[in-house]
DNA sequence: TCAATCCGTATC
DNA sequence: ATACGGATTGAC
């Protein structure tokens, strides 16, 4: 047996994240296998670490510790996720021992002793090709998929697809060639739609489901069953991209555009790039689907790693619904239930002629905040533009900018309340609550429904019922909704984002793809400005368009994914400090530094707001995002082995290809 | 002459 | 991080 166990300890510090070796007690010889946890000393400290290895001899110097304890001989940590974490940790200049933090969730020691569950019955495999046949190349990689090929396609979902089921007939096709799948997607609600679609498409017992709201000891129970090879097939949020599904064949990711797959723990990873990385490592099939496309899907096949899944365009333009677009507002006045529900005529129309076909309509607003729009100070009446009525806002421009119309820009100089004669505005937010009100106002004998934050709907009946929700809490409408309504997507568009425009489209596509086809009378009306390329691809249905166009925005910005990015966040002098130790690439290019508030948007700055951090970014080349990733690494373990020579003023963080930028 | 303290260094 | 050792400083 071998003597010498190779050790990752569970420390902190950057400069210390390599393996280390440890002597196995005879005692502990047949429990201390590769993966498990143990418990050893280092450095006369008690700490946790896994078993990379076994070694029959160490290249230590030094005299070698005994492990003193061996956690438990479940090899919890995979040859597989070990190498992959490595891979995530070197990639975003982090540590192994974080990512092994995200990858490996606390023992349960009972869960551990529960007698194994027999695996699920084998494949009754009613395998098709199903929906794939719309798609151009789509029954091919589902082939490719069950032969065990690494393909990899960036998808672009037909609106009104029940793409569950696709996801579904994926992972089937992987598993009926021998080999296990992952699929993460945003939110939980989405597991179990994709839950209930491997279900019907697997049978029972062969795939588990995983979302953090499961409580330790269940989330623990399915994540050992996948480990144990139960079960090959794992649908989950986020923190399963790192799931140990045992022989990958295939990895999914769905709507990779969305917030919540870009992991807000250390080293902060995104699903989509991990994947991608899994995939990449492997020879395993990969799958980047959504409605919309993002930048990066774009990149993944600019430059050759994956094919474009899309149907043609006849298949795409019949199964989409026709999208107007609402701006001007002349007809306003003479409507006055447009005018209580603070929406345009046409908008108004269009749900009116849903709702009489007995259909529901959906109402997309953004999320409270995003939308500053202004009322009286005095009596809270929201302020509207004397000409039009549209809501007044202050442009992007801070608070002493001229309040103007939403709708019709004309300035609302010498303003004076209609109700209670005042000229002071504040700033409101109007959320779903407010706004299914005032929608329900113009609708007196329609049901209205919310979703949104607090009380999330996932599907809706086929009737006349006016639906609100925010984006990503759109219920599914049995037959697809007879109208959608955009609210606001001016107010998207004008975030001061550089991913403004690509997830404005991203929550349109989503909402819009949920509307009954043009032919069956679908219709969307999105209220913002005609010719702005994120409404014309929304017009016209055509996310690989917009995503080209994105792609190469960011290329001619030099911002991701064109180039590699990183931002040093932390105090002057922790980032100079940081700066000064990097050997950066000779593509390096240094922005900023730029103060950053690191309270969250909030009721205002607190008294005495003072310049907490700041924030530089450094660009590279994408050949070069290895060596800047190695380069950070190394001074932050530079950094970090200095410790307390320099004071904890000097502290600073890294984070590659931050999300929010710009 | 001894001890309290401060750096600097190593962590299998 | 945290623990240890060797040098440094201060007080008896």
């Amino acid at each position: 047996m071998n003597p010498v166990a190779r050790v990752a300890v569970d420390v902190p510090l950057a400069h210390l994240d390599r393996p280390f070796d440890y002597l196995v007690p005879e005692r502990l010889a047949a429990q201390a296998v590769p993966g498990c946890r143990v418990r050893v000393r280092f450095n006369g400290l008690l700490v946790n670490g896994f078993v990379l290895a076994r070694a029959a001899a160490s290249e230590f110097a030094g005299g070698l510790q005994p492990l003193t304890r061996v956690v438990s001989a479940e090899p919890v940590l995979s040859a597989e996720v070990a190498g992959l974490a490595r891979a995530v940790a070197d990639r975003y200049a982090g540590t192994l021992a974080d990512v092994l933090r995200l990858a490996v969730p606390p023992r349960r020691a009972a869960v551990e002793r529960e007698p194994l569950v027999p695996p699920g019955v084998p494949p009754s495999d009613r395998l098709s090709a199903g929906t794939w046949q719309r798609y151009v190349g789509g029954p091919a990689f589902l082939a490719g998929v069950t032969q065990g090929r690494s393909v990899r396609a960036v998808w672009t979902a037909v609106p009104g697809d029940t793409w569950c089921v696709e996801i579904a007939a994926t992972v089937a096709a992987c598993l009926a060639g021998g080999r296990g799948a992952l699929v993460v997607v945003p939110d939980a609600r989405d597991v179990a739609r994709v839950d209930a679609a491997l279900g019907a498409a697997l049978g029972p017992g062969r795939h588990v489901a995983l979302t953090a709201d499961l409580g330790p000891a269940k989330r623990y129970r399915r994540w050992l069953a996948v480990r144990r090879g139960v079960v090959s097939a794992v649908v989950g949020t986020r923190a399963s991209m790192f799931a140990p599904v045992g022989n990958l064949g295939l990895v999914v990711v769905w709507d990779d555009g969305d917030d919540l797959h870009a992991e807000p723990q250390a080293p902060y990873p995104h699903v989509r790039d991990v994947l991608v990385l899994r995939a990449h490592r492997i020879g395993a099939g990969a799958l980047v689907g959504g409605f919309a496309r993002t930048a990066e899907g774009e990149a993944l096949l600019a430059s050759g790693w994956a094919k474009a899944l899309a149907a043609p365009r006849d298949v795409v333009r019949s199964a989409a619904p026709r999208v107007a677009v609402a701006t001007d507002d002349a007809v306003l006045q003479s409507d006055p239930a447009a005018r209580a529900a603070r929406l345009p005529s046409p908008a108004i129309q269009t749900a009116r002629q849903a709702l009489a076909a007995d259909a529901p309509v959906l109402v997309q607003v953004p999320r409270r905040g995003y939308v500053p729009v202004l009322a009286c100070a005095d009596c809270r009446a929201s302020a509207r533009c004397v000409t039009c009525a549209g809501p007044l806002g202050l442009a992007a421009g801070g608070p002493d900018a001229v309040p103007g119309c939403r709708w019709c820009g004309q300035q609302a100089t010498g303003w004076r309340c209609v109700h209670c004669d005042s000229d002071r505005l504040r700033a409101v937010v109007v959320g779903v609550r407010r706004t299914a009100e005032e929608i329900g106002r113009a609708f007196p004998d329609v049901p209205v429904v919310t979703s949104g934050r607090d009380g999330v709907l996932a599907a809706v009946p086929g009737q006349s019922a006016l639906v609100v929700c925010t984006p990503g809490a759109e219920p599914v409408a049995a037959g697809g909704y007879g109208a959608v309504l955009l609210l606001d997507g001016w107010a998207l568009l004008a975030r001061p984002d550089l991913r403004a425009a690509e997830e404005a489209l991203r929550c349109w596509f989503a909402a819009a793809a949920l509307a009954r086809s043009g032919t069956a009378g679908g219709r969307v009306v999105i209220m913002a400005t005609a010719g702005v390329p994120a409404v014309e691809a929304l017009v016209r249905w055509d996310p690989g368009w917009a995503a080209g166009r994105e792609l190469r925005d960011r290329a001619e910005l030099r911002f991701p994914p064109a180039v590699r990015m990183a931002s040093l966040t932390g105090t002057p002098a922790g980032v100079a400090e940081l700066l000064a130790g990097a050997e950066l690439p000779a593509s390096a290019e240094l922005l900023g530094p730029v103060a950053v508030v690191t309270s969250p948007p909030g009721p205002g700055p607190p008294p005495g707001a003072e310049p907490v951090a700041e924030r530089m970014l450094v660009r590279v080349s994408r050949a070069d995002g290895p060596a800047l990733a190695a380069a950070l690494k190394a001074a932050s373990a530079a950094h970090a082995a200095r410790g307390s020579a320099f004071s904890a003023a000097a502290r600073a963080g890294v984070r590659l290809d931050p999300i929010e930028v710009g």
